[in-house]
RNA sequence: GGGGACGUAGUUCAGAUUGGUUAGAACGUCGGCCUGUCACGCCGAAGGUCGCGAGUUCGAGUCUCGUCGUCCCCGCCA
């Protein structure tokens, strides 16, 4: 019985477990499962709210059990029928309308689908290839629907929450002027200026500048974000920030107004108090401590230094990288010593991989004696206690130690230090948010023999270190800070320069002429001579902090129409080649034959 | 730009170390039976360019080279 007028829902299939049995409802959705006892037929009608077992009876309506037995997986229903409790032995405890079914009245069948092409159902995981070409199948996944639905919330928490808090939000243009250092931008070709390009920007940072200097005093906005540059796991070539920038407030004010951000999204989303404020650690001591720029501190595991302990051991490895002005350093693993000799090379190629030449280990006896290394037999006995001492390493642990300079073994034994955390599961589930502050404002490129700005050119200097500009860049640094959560970095921004003269010897510190600043940034400039307020911003990563609220490692997951690592749409088969005739309307003329590699159908 | 893993039925995977008859399983699909199922059950069937292309060989899913695609990492990402 096909019921033309039957269209629109009473109820979502799982928002109906607290009306009375009898009731008349409508529900609309997909067939996701029929089972068919030969005159009984039982359909699983879902929707994005989950599933609503509806009864094809036989006695009561043996027209619908004809249609229903015909009724394809991924179907598309309106049904009408009656609210029924179920009998007691056909209560079924895993499902949210496990204790009541709908009977079936009236039923109009919409759609059909094709056989879909992999499992909607279960737990079996499905190629991400196929999940990509078909995203709108893996939407209907209940799974993708509540990460939909986090996002959501999470966008309404953040915008609400800066609007209660005095900003607005402005839209920047998504065409603008390409401004060069950082990523690679985003071209797009003008009709009307043949051989110019507007670039995607890689982040509004010039735009919500001038907004300040505008008088707007307090901005933000939730934004697309374009950087050209190789994907990873946790990396978009398109992705969304929101974007913070304040007038007349210290960093302070930015901090605590932010660390209120993160404990009203993560209660209006999750439900879950954290505490604030939030520990605030400089990078220096991040590095020391952590080897890392964005310290999980969910577990101790510090790094320790050892040079004092080894140095004159005539042990090669660890005088050479002394001699160099490098140290040994290291890091703990407890219960360590039980580890094989293969387990141990993978800790060892972690190390290598960041620089270091090897990786130095010693096993902690139950006498507190090492063994395990080579290094071992140039250590006095005293010395070998001075190292346990230094490590607090108790029997079965293994010390872990890098030699060479500073920043290699830090960063290695970072790496490290989250495998062996990874290994012993030593995270828990708990949130610990930290401020990172007082970063480099230069980082040294050897290869173009040239500082660049470790966050952006418009990051002011810490006031005190303001004298290091023109006599040691390398050591000045910046009122530049990032947000952390869990070893995650979810932000950063920085107290801006709002005095011409002073960007102006940024400019000179980071080998740009006057002329070549003026070309550059000339705009900017020009801004900046007109009343600029002093002001600082900040940016989330939109993805990563659903990410992270979601409870998924994978960034894909959080964005309804992903791109892959190749920076493919793999739905729409984007990036497509160019008509000859388009090319031709923005004066552009391919160099490569058949405009790069095959389109995949 | 570099390194690594993977690609076999619609799906998830075996088969590859040792090249050799007709490439298997589960789920799904199709047909039949079944009135309380919910991983429904029972009986039966169909379904394969082993990603693609070369090469070695009497013979290649298996070995070699190339290529395409997906994932992971380094570089890169102010």
């Amino acid at each position: 019985m096909n019921h033309a007028d039957l269209l629109e829902r009473t109820h979502y299939c799982t928002e109906i477990t607290h009306l009375e049995p009898g009731t008349t409802i409508r529900v609309a959705g997909w067939v996701r499962k029929r089972r068919d006892l030969g005159n009984l037929v039982f359909i699983d009608l879902y929707d994005r709210s989950g599933i609503l077992q509806v009864v094809f009876d036989p006695v009561r309506n043996p027209d619908l059990v004809v249609l229903a037995q015909e009724m394809k997986r991924e179907s598309v229903l309106t049904v009408e029928g009656t609210i029924s409790m179920r009998p007691d032995e056909a209560v079924n405890q895993s499902m949210k309308t496990g204790r009541i079914e709908l009977i079936a009245s009236r039923v109009k069948l919409h759609s059909t689908s094709r056989v879909p092409p992999f499992h909607l159902i279960g737990d079996q995981e499905v190629n991400e290839e196929l999940r990509l070409k078909y995203r709108y199948l893996d939407l209907r996944r209940s799974e993708m629907f509540r990460i939909l639905s986090v996002r959501h919330q999470t966008y309404q928490v953040v915008r609400k929450f800066y609007s209660d808090n005095g900003f607005i939000e402005v839209t920047t243009p998504h065409l603008i002027r390409s401004t060069p250092e950082g990523a690679r931008d985003f071209l797009v070709p003008s009709r009307l200026y043949p051989g110019r390009c507007y670039a995607l920007p890689q982040s509004p940072q010039i735009l919500k500048q001038i907004l300040m200097i505008g008088g707007v005093d307090r901005y933000f906005q939730i934004v697309k974000c374009f950087r050209d540059e190789d994907s990873r796991a946790d990396r978009q070539p398109e992705f969304s920030q929101i974007d913070v920038e304040m007038s007349f407030v210290t960093r302070d004010t930015l901090f605590r107004i932010h660390e209120e951000l993160m404990a009203v999204v993560y209660r209006e989303v999750l439900g879950i108090e954290i505490q604030t404020p939030f520990p605030r650690m400089t990078y220096s001591d991040a590095l020391v401590d952590y080897g890392s720029d964005k310290p999980d501190i969910r577990f101790d595991l510090k790094l320790r230094d050892a040079t004092d302990v080894l140095a004159g051991s005539g042990y090669q490895l660890t005088e050479d990288a002394i001699r160099n002005g490098g140290g040994v350093r290291g890091v703990v693993y407890p219960g360590g010593a039980g580890l094989s000799r293969k387990q141990i090379g993978d800790l060892e190629r972690i190390v290598r991989s960041r620089g270091p030449g090897g990786l130095i280990t010693f096993k902690t006896g139950d006498g507190g004696e090492l063994t395990g290394s080579p290094l071992g037999k140039h250590l006095e006995p005293e010395r070998r206690l001075q190292l346990v001492q230094r490590f607090d390493a108790r029997p079965g642990d293994l010390i872990c130690l890098a030699a060479g300079g500073f920043e290699e073994t830090a960063w290695a034994l970072g790496d490290l230090r989250l495998e062996i955390a990874r290994r012993g599961n030593m995270t828990g589930d708990s949130l610990k948010f930290l401020w990172v502050i007082d970063f480099p404002l230069f980082e040294y490129v050897p290869q173009e023999s040239r500082y660049q700005a470790m966050h952006h050119p418009f990051t002011a200097p810490l006031a005190q270190d303001e004298n290091l500009l023109d006599s040691n860049p390398a050591l000045c640094r910046a009122q530049a800070y990032d947000l952390v959560l869990n070893g995650v970095e979810l932000g950063g921004g920085s107290v801006r320069i709002f005095r011409e003269d002073l960007q102006c010897r940024i400019f000179k510190a980071l080998g740009l002429t006057k002329q070549e600043a003026e070309n550059r940034f000339g705009f900017f400039l020009e801004a900046l001579r007109y009343g600029t307020p002093p002001h600082c911003g900040i940016a989330f990563g939109m993805d990563r902090l659903i990410m992270m609220l979601a409870g998924t490692d994978n960034l894909r997951d959080v964005i309804a129409f992903p791109k892959t690592l190749q920076a493919a749409c793999l739905l729409t088969n984007a990036p497509s080649p160019a008509t000859s005739e388009q090319m031709k309307m923005l004066g552009l003329k391919s160099l490569i034959e058949n405009s790069g590699k095959k389109e995949t159908t």
